[in-house]
DNA sequence: AAAAAAT
């Protein structure tokens, strides 16, 4: 079955607010970049025009197309914050530092009707070849499994709710579909839009990408320009706290793909810079997030009444780690005959994830940072290869607590909404480099970013909502690496105990005794997160469709199994140009600068749980 | 109750 059976083809994008150029009018397929041949700028009646407008008017066309060329045609792969003794590893030798076991078996369900079929290798897939160059680019060398099963769903054009494990390569299972997908129909793919009169013209985007955060929708921006290379698709990216008038010209140049956080773009599209007609590919990167409490009326009028195609002639993908009940049900109502899948035990962390609680007093607190921090420094396990990233609960709690550190000798930056964007992206920065191995963070960085690394997660507050935890843990344990959690549990968090054990069982985590009996009280209370999931460690049963209530539907295919992953056969975790350190071996994460579990608490940690490398665990 | 997201 073809594309176009199953999806509605975009028109051309509509040309009344726009001009487009002659010579771009018609472009080939087979393009590699986004203009053609360079010699096609050399003349054209393009620059016969007078200049006019803001001064972007048609006399700066040759410039802007030069800086466009550079900003795109830049290497994405080179990698600038490399840290120098580490390198990115040949192919052939990909996987090495990919903990296999702990993929065999994965639990995988999928629901919905006329499932495509996962496949095994990327070879299986008709990605094209400036895609295929790409992921050899990236060294990926075997899809992920939430990239098995997703990427041919996407590419059959069916919408998709999909949960997979923090850092299990989301982004990819996204991206790759949406931009093959462009690429099938050159015809549609943008052109820059016309700078006229009283400022700029209108940019239409075929593919939208929100995410809840604007350091996440950086990110996935980098990433796409990486999948994206040389394929002539242009990838924008717009978000609040940075001046809008660069992204506005980014939109100028042209724009397939637009990655968003949800402020900036009702912004453009008020303006009316942009037009949500004829995107035909919608993401949502966190989607339980975007849809929570705080940003479903902002993201329902986005999806709704700001001018998108509907579901159906538009295809929507939801994925993230966590997908409670009722985040699903808000969900539907932006998908069509969308297919559920989930990969890994849902909401789940990852079996990578050595996840520890301590019962520590609020007033405690610090001292008890400070002493598992010196306990790290002893063991080297602290410094720019081994980043600890350091959860509170408020903005103001961040910023005392960085104060605190750095007074006590461990340089630390902060991280929350009240900085400024420029703050921000600089205490990240700093984090990443190793310049301050220490970053204490509200939720705003709680989801989603992608910080290699971090190999010590420490829940100063734990935050109310379990799925919160599971995505905060997710910073570490990425990319088959495993990582250490390490939760600082006081009396005002009595009622996470029962979701917390539900989950560290879940997870095969040895769980101390005094929490289980607090878990056992606190569940008179009848609170245990949403209470949903994390039950009788059984799998499935996550698509709320198939709870009795709502399965009325016949052609309705459910499938509950383990895909079986051979070791040898196993997934080359995504890989180097994301993740430029996976030729580090697991074991020397612990064996060697990383975290020694007996070095960082009061207690011995005795883990010998499967998924959890045993040299340095005893 | 907090955090995030536009100016």
């Amino acid at each position: 079955m073809s594309w176009n059976d199953s999806v509605t083809e975009p028109t051309r994008r509509p040309t009344r607010s726009t001009y487009i150029p002659p010579y771009l009018r018609t472009t080939t397929s087979n393009n590699t970049t986004p203009f053609g041949s360079q010699t096609d700028f050399s003349s054209g009646p393009r620059f016969t025009a007078p200049n006019r407008g803001r001064g972007h008017g048609r006399g700066r066309w040759g410039q802007n197309r030069q800086f466009h060329d550079r900003s795109t045609n830049a290497n994405p792969f080179d990698l600038s914050e490399k840290f120098d003794e580490l390198e990115v590893v040949e192919d052939g030798n990909v996987g090495q530092g990919i903990n296999f076991d702990a993929y065999e078996d994965i639990p995988v369900e999928t629901s919905g009707s006329d499932i495509p079929p996962a496949v095994k290798t990327f070879a299986e897939i008709d990605l094209g070849k400036a895609l295929n160059e790409n992921i050899r680019r990236c060294k990926y060398v075997r899809p992920t499994p939430v990239q098995r099963h997703a990427i041919p769903i996407a590419l059959a054009g069916r919408d998709l709710m999909a949960c997979a494990q923090t850092g299990s390569g989301k982004t990819a299972a996204f991206c790759f579909p949406i931009i093959s997908g462009i690429m099938r129909n050159p015809k549609s793919m943008s052109v820059p839009v016309w700078g006229g009169r009283g400022g700029g013209g209108v940019a239409y985007p075929l593919a939208l990408i929100l995410s809840p955060t604007r350091e996440l929708s950086c990110q996935i921006h980098e990433e796409a320009k990486k999948f994206s290379y040389q394929t002539g698709v242009k990838i924008v990216v717009a978000y609040g706290g940075a001046p809008i008038s660069q992204q506005l010209r980014n939109l100028e140049k042209g724009v397939d793909i637009l990655v968003a956080t949800p402020g900036r773009l009702v912004d453009m599209i008020e303006r009316e810079r942009v037009s949500l007609r004829m995107i035909k590919y919608l993401a949502l990167d966190e989607a339980d997030r975007m849809l929570d409490m705080g940003f479903e009326p902002q993201i329902r009028r986005i999806v709704e009444q700001m001018g998108m195609p509907r579901p159906g002639p538009r295809q929507t993908m939801l994925f993230s780690a966590t997908f409670p009940t009722e985040i699903q049900k808000l969900a539907s109502d932006f998908l069509s005959n969308y297919i559920f899948l989930a990969v890994g035990r849902v909401g789940s962390s990852t079996d990578l994830i050595a996840q520890k609680v301590e019962y520590v007093q609020e007033m405690d607190k610090r001292n008890y940072l400070m002493s598992l921090l010196h306990a790290q420094s002893a063991n080297g396990a602290y410094g720019k290869h081994a980043l600890t990233l350091v959860f509170v609960e408020t903005k103001r709690g961040a910023d005392a607590l960085e104060h605190w550190l750095c007074m006590n000798g461990f340089p630390a930056a902060a991280i929350h909404g009240d900085k400024v964007q420029m703050e921000r992206e600089r205490a990240l920065k700093s984090f990443k480099t190793g310049v301050t191995p220490l970053l204490v963070a509200t939720d705003v960085a709680a989801r989603g970013l992608d910080i290699p690394h971090v190999a010590h997660v420490v829940n100063f507050d734990l935050p109310k909502d379990i799925d919160d935890y599971v995505h905060r843990i997710g910073r570490t344990g990425r990319a088959g690496k495993s990582g250490l959690a390490t939760a600082f549990f006081s009396d005002k968090n009595m009622p996470l105990a029962k979701s917390l054990v539900e989950l560290m069982l879940e997870a095969k985590q040895e769980v101390p005794s005094w929490l289980t009996q607090y878990a056992e009280s606190s569940s008179a209370y009848g609170s245990s997160g949403r209470g949903r999931r994390y039950g009788g460690g059984k799998f499935g049963g996550r698509d709320y469709r198939n709870s009795s209530k709502y399965n009325s539907g016949d052609d309705y295919n459910y499938t509950q199994y383990a895909d079986s992953y051979a070791v040898s056969d196993s997934y080359a975790a995504a890989t180097s140009s994301a993740f430029p350190y996976d030729a580090t071996p697991n074991s020397a994460y612990y064996a060697g600068g990383g975290i020694d579990s007996n070095a960082v608490g009061s207690h011995g940690y005795n883990f010998d749980q499967e998924g959890i490398v045993a040299s340095g665990w005893d």
